[in-house]
DNA sequence: CTTAGGATCGCCT
DNA sequence: GGCGATCCTAAGC
């Protein structure tokens, strides 16, 4: 039995199926947050994936325990987030990419710079910003502060698709969203 | 509504 | 030295 459990969710599970499950979970960093509608996963054997060239400097929390974060800046400008899967060692792990905003509006509101819910989080360089996510939140556990995930209630409908803004294995479907959510970056086909 | 271009920095070759 | 799991703005249709 696995002991990398989080808001009902076994971190050590393949990437794809993490992903899947982690629609409709809340997550909160330092109490500003909300649900998750929107995010890829992305796999050791996955051209697309930062961990496909092995372990580097950049990607070392990839390959570190699941149930960790790994954080990484995009194009010089943009953090992105990510929740590590499969067993330590692996090398796979699941990108946010949108968030329905819910508890710290306001905070959300002036770290962006703009009023509009819909644009808050809806996307990964966004949210991260609206949530304060930065470096040195990399390699920490999403299982203590300042994380906190709460398992979805009910049943929740999963769209999924190929994933956004990558060059290989363009047509994995490896994005998952949440149906006819108004909160995602990009509408799903 | 769609698209093209620029911003800007750390990582990898 | 080149480029990226992106976002914003402005311009065009």
């Amino acid at each position: 039995m696995s002991n990398h459990v989080i808001a009902g969710i076994d971190f050590s599970a393949p990437a794809p199926q993490v992903a899947r499950r982690l629609i409709g979970v809340t997550v909160l960093v330092n109490g500003v947050g909300g649900r998750i509608v929107e995010v890829e996963a992305y796999d050791r054997e996955d051209p697309a994936s930062h961990a496909f060239v092995g372990k580097t400097q950049r990607n070392f929390a990839m390959f570190g325990p699941p149930g960790h974060a790994y954080v990484y800046l995009s194009h010089g400008i943009h953090w992105c987030l990510n929740f590590v899967c499969c067993e330590e060692g692996h090398g796979a792990g699941v990108l946010i990419r949108g968030i329905e905003p819910l508890v710290g509006l306001d905070q959300m509101r002036a770290r962006r710079g703009m009023e509009d819910e819909r644009l808050l989080c809806s996307g990964p360089g966004r949210l991260c910003q609206a949530l304060g996510v930065t470096r040195e939140y990399n390699a920490l556990s999403l299982a203590a502060l300042p994380f906190r995930l709460e398992p979805r209630r009910g049943r929740v409908q999963v769209v999924a698709g190929p994933r956004i803004g990558i060059s290989k294995a363009v047509d994995v479907p490896w994005r998952f969203g949440l149906a006819a959510s108004p909160f995602v970056s990009r509408p799903f086909r």
